[in-house]
RNA sequence: GGCCACUUGGCUCAGUUGGUUAGAGCGUUGCAUUCACAUUGCAAAGGUCACUGGUUCGAAUCCAGUAGUGGCUACCA
């Protein structure tokens, strides 16, 4: 007979099996067809992984994505589907740039411009091969199904090729343009910045109150006066009555040290009259609000100017006169100082500002213009064939797609009070500024010579033409991420064919703009298809605390080391329990080991199980039944997985998890297994547990049903490709008929034995008497003498068959029956007085309230049949047990 | 400022179309222990489901309002 260690240990088995299921090839459906494990028209079941950023190591947020998908692969696998984990990894552009340069200067001391853009760039790729494969060692640790055969990477050359296709298409329908425009310049990072790239941070400012000059009618208020000498215009309110006369106006402005400035009054609906003054300096060149205001102006006839103060080193520039050369702090301080001299400051004013800050950098974004590469998302152009359900040709721009493919559900997003956020994002979108001025990354694929420019796949076959120097957005690349890792811009691809639009995107919340809104403005416009069905948002995981977790505090729970100390199993559980969809997640070491403890308990089920198989064998056929206990278990089996599909289709990865798990622990190994060593003989039926409930925990915890799998089944067999059980709707009903009776008697006696000790002051319980008075249980006690026996064991009673009732013995009352209970000692009467009287208060309760319901007429008007009738049942036999209590209670 | 979510025993959370007397796990307390498992078993204590009102025969669940917490977002200069 095979027999299993006495406890579980991880980490002598993970390694292994992970080599095992990767060695096979199994995680690549082709390979699955071609074996014949899957059928060749199955249902494709597609996920791309979200790629990790290659700047460094897996942290818990990477796990729990990777362990959600696991489930639902794992899953789809043995359902049969046809199914595809597609890896990969992001390159990261800033992230990673920024992480290298950092490096440099620790080691060496070096700045990217002492290596030069060629050096450089080979460091950063050096970098990111390393951190592959370190990301893609830890995936493999975590049990992760990925097809490695199809494993892709942001900058690699496929997808570099996705990029410049995806960027002339764009170009040529307009969608892309070069501009000049207020952006978010990181002077730190010496770069543009997206909006969503921002950081708001909220920090004590001071709002100053002024006038440009003692002639200047208006007063206006800043929290950035350095910015003021750029001033090119006052905006008020056109209704503000105070104001309306000086609207047109224009004003030649000594503005001290920093020479003279235009101010030309103008109105704009936007002006709150209510806020500072009513009066609003405008600095078309450092605010992107008053660069709006400058267009709009410009558009109308008006060119009001444009007045660049701020340089990108984040110093003042020859335009701010003798200011030149100072920063931006600097500046502030001596201009507030010149007004303060000359009497032109007139109130000082401490107010809460939030400033936008950016988020790799961490330095404060300083808006100025730049000539920039943008995709407009309020662009129109003419739509191709799609699978939108839109007529070709029709007009449509890019916003209008991104809302309509989640109006109309052809993109479900879970949960869905997300869809909200989404749409709020897009009415608010602008339009998006790719361009960076960063090394890394992929470079914007247009040439220019003199005064031409050239945008195309290939550079120019010509000699003069240079390359913009600047690299692209790292979204740009990762928007495409669903069709480039399958084949785009090749349209037959087979995998494009085959996988395409994915089934699920599942990634955190924190990243439905930056990502998954661009994935889907990307695919609509690309393929005119969605790149996948539902997006599942999991939430962050933090710190018992419920902070985020991160190095500066010291609370970060690794998950290698989780790994290492409670194995794989146990940490992918506790990051799926309790885990619901859009929801942050508290982590915490003892919650893994809790896990851990179920994983042994498990181990040690299957163990015992073993032990008293005879012969295992991987047989799907349901064994001949002896006793009802039998047919209780296989009853509620049938129903757990029945449950157990149901939820892990529905996404509700934590409740089909919660359902295996009270299944093995509560009912099979607390109550089923030990009745079943009274009962004798159970090699077939306990070979058909073993056999299901190792192929539902599978997708849950891979590597420890997998090794018992392995050593039950020997190392040929592989759980991974076994079919998943299919739920049998006739079993189920046929075992309520035949072992209703162990939750309707057993359970109940078990506890009635229990209670009766622990709560009546009993010492021990010495003799039980069952009396049946119902007579199709009469047969009850012969069919399952072995269960009453082993309760009799385990409780040390003496089983005496229907007995008279004895004297001093206690009466618990159940539906079927009476049970009396000897005891030595004596009942606590005042303790069972009150118990009894609580139990009947409860009771009363609970008939009136169904008496309420059965008297309600439209209860009885529009309820089904069946449940009326099962009501009134309840009730009588509430009723009845009302009656016995309170004899009970009369007889203390 | 706008929007969104959350509030259930000491802690972490379930509770899927409103329907038995609200459930787990951890923790606490008591009891057990040669048995597959001390990484164990059996039990107990502990909740007016944030508050107020409404709809309903019936509300943790639906609606309105209040309070608190967290998050996203923003062109109050």
């Amino acid at each position: 007979m095979r027999e299993l260690s006495k406890a579980y240990e991880p980490k002598n088995y993970e390694d292994e099996i992970y080599k095992k299921w990767e060695e096979s090839g199994l995680f690549n459906p082709d390979v699955c067809v071609a074996k014949g494990v899957t059928k060749k028209n199955a249902e494709p079941f597609s996920i791309v992984l979200p790629p990790p950023n290659v700047t460094g190591n897996l942290h818990m947020g990477h796990a729990v994505m990777l362990a959600i998908e696991d489930v639902m692969v794992r899953y789809h696998r043995m359902k049969g589907d046809r199914t595809l984990w597609v890896p990969g990894t992001d390159h990261a552009a800033i992230a990673t740039q920024a992480k290298v340069e950092k490096l440099l200067m620790e080691k060496e001391g070096k700045t990217k411009y002492d290596l030069g853009r060629d050096e450089f760039l080979k460091r950063v790729e050096k970098f990111a091969k390393e951190s592959q494969d370190t990301i893609i060692n830890q995936c493999k640790k975590i049990g992760a199904s990925l097809d490695w055969k199809r494993i892709a990477y942001t900058l690699d050359p496929e997808r570099n090729l996705a990029v410049r296709t995806v960027f002339k298409k764009m170009y040529e329908d307009g969608l892309i343009y070069r501009g000049y425009r207020v952006i978010n310049w990181s002077v730190k990072g010496q770069s543009t910045v997206s909006d969503d790239e921002l950081v708001h941070v909220e920090r004590p400012g001071k709002l100053y109150y002024f006038k440009y000059s003692k002639d200047f009618p208006i007063t206006i208020a800043t929290t950035r006066p350095e910015t003021k000498l750029g001033d090119t215009a006052v905006a008020v309110n056109p209704k503000d009555k105070r104001y309306k006369k000086y609207i047109g106006k224009k004003f030649e402005i000594d503005i001290g040290a920093a020479g003279f400035i235009q101010i030309t009054i103008i109105s704009d609906e936007s002006v709150d009259p209510e806020f500072g003054t009513g009066a609003l300096g405008v600095t078309p060149a450092h605010s992107a609000v008053d660069f709006g205001m400058y267009q709009k102006q410009k558009a109308a006839g008006n060119d009001i100017g444009l007045i660049q103060v701020i340089g990108e080193d984040g110093k003042m520039t020859a335009a701010a006169g003798k200011y030149a050369g100072m920063s931006v702090l600097e500046a502030r301080e001596k201009f507030v100082e010149y007004l303060r001299k000359n009497n032109l400051l007139e109130k000082e004013e401490d107010i809460v500002q939030n400033v936008g800050t950016s988020d790799r950098f961490g330095d404060v974004i300083e808006p100025l213009p730049k000539l920039q590469w943008f995709v407009g998302v309020e662009v129109s152009f003419e739509i191709g064939e799609n699978k939108l359900g839109i007529k070709k040709g029709a007009k449509v721009t890019l916003k209008q797609l991104m809302q309509t493919v989640v109006k109309k559900k052809q993109i479900a997003i879970i949960p869905d009070h997300f869809e909200k956020t989404y749409f709020h994002w897009i009415d608010n979108l602008r339009d998006w500024c790719i361009s960076r001025q960063i090394w890394f990354g992929h470079q914007v694929p247009v040439w220019y010579k003199d005064e031409k420019i050239w945008v195309d796949v290939e550079a120019p076959d010509e000699d003069g033409w240079t390359q913009d120097p600047d690299t692209l957005d790292t979204w740009f690349s990762s928007g495409l991420w669903t069709f480039s890792t399958l084949g785009y811009p090749n349209f037959k691809a087979k995998d494009l064919k085959n996988y395409h639009p994915t089934s699920v995107m599942e990634t955190g919340y924190d990243i439905l703009f930056f990502w998954v809104a661009r994935m889907i403005l990307m695919t609509t416009y690309v393929l005119g298809d969605i790149p996948f069905k539902t997006v599942y948002l999991h939430g962050l995981v933090r710190d018992e605390q419920g902070r985020k977790m991160s190095k500066s505090l010291g609370n970060v729970i690794d998950p290698l080391d989780m790994i290492a100390k409670y194995g794989t199993d146990a940490t992918r559980l506790s990051l799926l329990a309790g885990n619901t969809p859009g929801n942050d997640m508290k982590l915490s070491e003892e919650k893994i080991a809790g896990f851990r403890n179920f994983t042994n308990k498990l181990w040690n089920i299957s163990r015992f199980m073993l032990m008293n198989i005879d012969e295992p064998k991987i047989d799907v056929n349901i064994p001949k039944l002896k006793t009802m206990t039998d047919w209780w278990v296989l009853g509620r089996l049938h129903s757990i997985i029945k449950e157990v599909s149901k939820n892990i289709e529905n996404f509700n990865f934590s409740m089909a998890g919660e359902q295996l798990r009270d299944f093995t622990w509560g009912d099979l190994a607390d109550f089923y297994l030990e009745s079943a060593k009274a009962e004798g003989d159970k090699s077939e039926i306990l070979n058909y547990i073993l056999n299901t409930i190792l192929k539902l925990w599978h997708p849950y915890m891979p590597f420890v049903t997998e090794t018992i799998w392995e050593e039950v089944y020997g190392k040929e067999s592989m759980l991974m490709i076994e079919k998943f059980p299919v739920s049998d709707h006739q079993i189920i009903i046929k075992a309520i008929t035949n072992g209703s009776e162990v939750d309707g008697v057993i359970r109940p006696l078990v506890f009635s034995i229990n209670h009766a000790k622990a709560n009546k002051g009993i010492d021990q319980v010495k003799k039980i008497n069952i009396l049946i008075s119902a007579g199709k249980n009469e047969n009850f006690l012969k069919k399952n003498i072995a269960v009453i026996k082993w309760l009799a064991r385990l409780e040390k009673l003496e089983i005496v068959q229907k007995a008279e009732k004895p004297d001093n013995s206690l009466v618990v009352v159940e539906p079927w029956g009476e049970v009396f209970i000897d005891f030595i000692g004596a009942v606590d009467t005042v303790k069972e007085k009150t118990r009894l009287e609580k139990e009947i208060g409860e009771i009363k309760k609970y008939t009136r309230n169904l008496e309420i319901k059965l008297a309600n007429k439209e209860f009885v008007k529009n309820a089904p049949k069946e449940i009326i009738k099962k009501e009134q049942d309840k009730l009588s036999d509430a009723q009845d047990k009302l009656n016995k209590l309170k004899e009970q209670l009369k007889n203390i």
